[in-house]
DNA sequence: CTGAAAGCGCTTACAG
DNA sequence: CTGAAAGCGCTTACAG
């Protein structure tokens, strides 16, 4: 059983396929008994439309590829069900790659935009290597890659993200609030642009309230729970202990609760922790996670948002730049007064 | 700056279309100087294939989408990334849709495989409705459709699945070998054919162990870290408590903890708990879960590799049907002797 | 409002 | 080993 083709469609229609097409596209520009017999005709038919043909002719892919660093992270799942949710809505589908094995495949990234796969890109990965920033950017279809979450120092690429300073300071401030005068910081992955944003902002906000700061209250981490493993021991070996952690990312400050438990040190008894992102999990650790949330399915819906009307109106000249999407904080029970 | 076309590589080769074409997909049907000029011309002209006109003229979308129930599930990321490194190895792209998503949109989800938009789908979700499955079923191309983790009782879509029985059979013989003789289970969702597998393997287990059973102590679950907590609240209420309970998924058997831990129960001193699935959170919980390990990178591989090998070669009669991959026990720390 | 015709960029029998 | 030509299934100026 061969699907039937706009042919068919026009022929048990009694129209040309011009007119087929454009009744199935822009129904107002033909008349209501033309429209009435190719809805018709289409049922009759049960025809769908080539869509390998349709992008060939529009030259338009009415595809958008998400560039993840990690699959396998489930950081990323709710974000790409809001791309998913605003992709579809419009008719575009997903197609989902990993900067690793893009890499290890022997593609290059931009090949996807250059052979027609996708019309733009949103990459969650601010940690591409410099060639391949410098590809992109000097790409023709540049203007159509976006980052979201993560973006790219020195870059101009269009972005959203989420307000990465106020809610480190409201996490320093909610720590002060309830007492904390030492207050430690567990980093993310070296050279990622959170990681030195979120950093930066712990250390103007510590001096901003006066608190004092040793060298060794910045522990490197990675955003991984074992990252946080092992900053807890770091933590735990130290000759004056803060009596509260800012972790750069939820999975970290789990590591860390997680390590600090099977040393007996409990949480917030005799130290206060809190991380960044309120992933699902966070509600339901033990103890349940002090966060600064980022309404990730919104990060989602917004970059597709923004990356779609550039796709679709690449003309137009007043198109958005930047989003920073707001963050709260939320307080649960891995946070108390010192005692 | 317009991206060449073959047209471009040929009148620098100065060849045909048809001998570009032919050195680029089978260069070794070409002769060895028509291979040098060729490739000279490629990249003198920066070309790059368009796909979508490959992709029309070969009837092939040189794509699968992945249906998942639920995008913003963890357990799935891992499988993608097998999926996807299977995928792109052989040149193809992976698109990703959740069933809810496309159900809201309107779409069937037959349409993918109709419009030429992905030659065959990687189904994760085994509790479609009854007239998606049918519809699938039925449908021309039902053959390039593959279920894995998940299936239809009923249908016979080949499959990938991890062996659930034994994995099950596995569990509670660990719970019985160190001393528990009152075992309760946390089913999944009701009408999930992983729910009632694993719910049937326990059962029968607990016969074949002469292991007394009371109806009380199969508690409806979901898969879900919600519905772990609700089942800690049920088990808290039993008026004989099973020292031990198996939960269907790692997520619930986290939510069981959760729950227990703030009611002041131990585990495993007061009970031991165990789940399945072994996701990657699993070892960092408190206290690290004892699990049924899946390899979920290779169930996303063997899937990729079967659905493949059904579209390119299909018309070749002996393809496998059906893949069930090992599970292994991993012992943690959330269970131990009861005391 | 509608149709005839060109063409998007490839691949592949067919002929030589 | 290579080329001329047809054609995959659409959309869209152009003309009427």
């Amino acid at each position: 059983m061969k699907t039937s083709t706009l042919q068919d469609v026009a022929r048990v229609a009694k129209v040309s396929t011009a007119t087929v097409s454009r009744t199935l596209s822009n129904p107002d520009v033909v008349s209501e008994s033309t429209r009435r017999r190719v809805s018709e005709a289409v049922k009759v038919t049960g025809y769908r439309i080539n869509r390998a043909a349709r992008n060939l002719r529009t030259q338009r892919a009415h595809s958008v590829l998400v560039l993840l660093p990690d699959l396998a992270n489930p950081f990323f799942s709710t974000i790409l069900e809001g791309i998913s949710r605003n992709l579809s809505q419009q008719g575009y589908s997903m197609l989902i790659a990993s900067t690793k094995q893009v890499h290890d495949s022997g593609e290059r990234l931009i090949d996807y935009l250059d052979d027609a796969r996708a019309d733009g890109m949103i990459v969650l990965d601010g940690g591409l290597e410099p060639e391949i920033v410098e590809m992109l950017e000097t790409a023709p279809q540049a203007d159509r890659i976006l980052f979201a979450c993560e973006w790219v120092d020195g870059a101009d690429f269009p972005s959203v993200r989420c307000e990465n300073r106020r809610g480190t300071s409201a996490a320093v401030n909610h720590l002060y609030d309830i007492g904390h005068r030492k207050i430690a910081h567990v980093t993310g992955p070296e050279g990622n642009v959170l990681s030195s944003t979120r950093k930066d902002a712990f250390v103007a906000e510590m001096a901003k309230l006066n608190l004092a700061l040793k060298p060794e209250w910045i522990i490197a981490g990675d955003f991984s729970l074992a990252a946080g493993c092992l900053a807890a021991q770091t933590w735990i070996a130290l000759d004056v202990r803060p009596t509260a952690v800012f972790c750069a990312s939820d999975q970290l400050a789990m590591g860390f609760i997680a390590e600090l438990s099977r040393h007996g040190i409990k949480v917030p008894d005799d130290v206060s922790v809190m991380g960044f992102d309120d992933i699902d999990f966070a509600e339901q650790f033990i103890p349940p996670l002090t966060t600064i949330r980022q309404d990730r399915r919104l990060i989602g819906e917004t970059a597709a948002k923004m990356l779609l009307a550039r796709i679709v109106h690449s003309n137009d000249g007043n198109l958005e730049h930047a989003a920073v999407l707001p963050v709260s904080l939320v307080i649960r029970e891995s946070t108390a007064s010192p005692t």
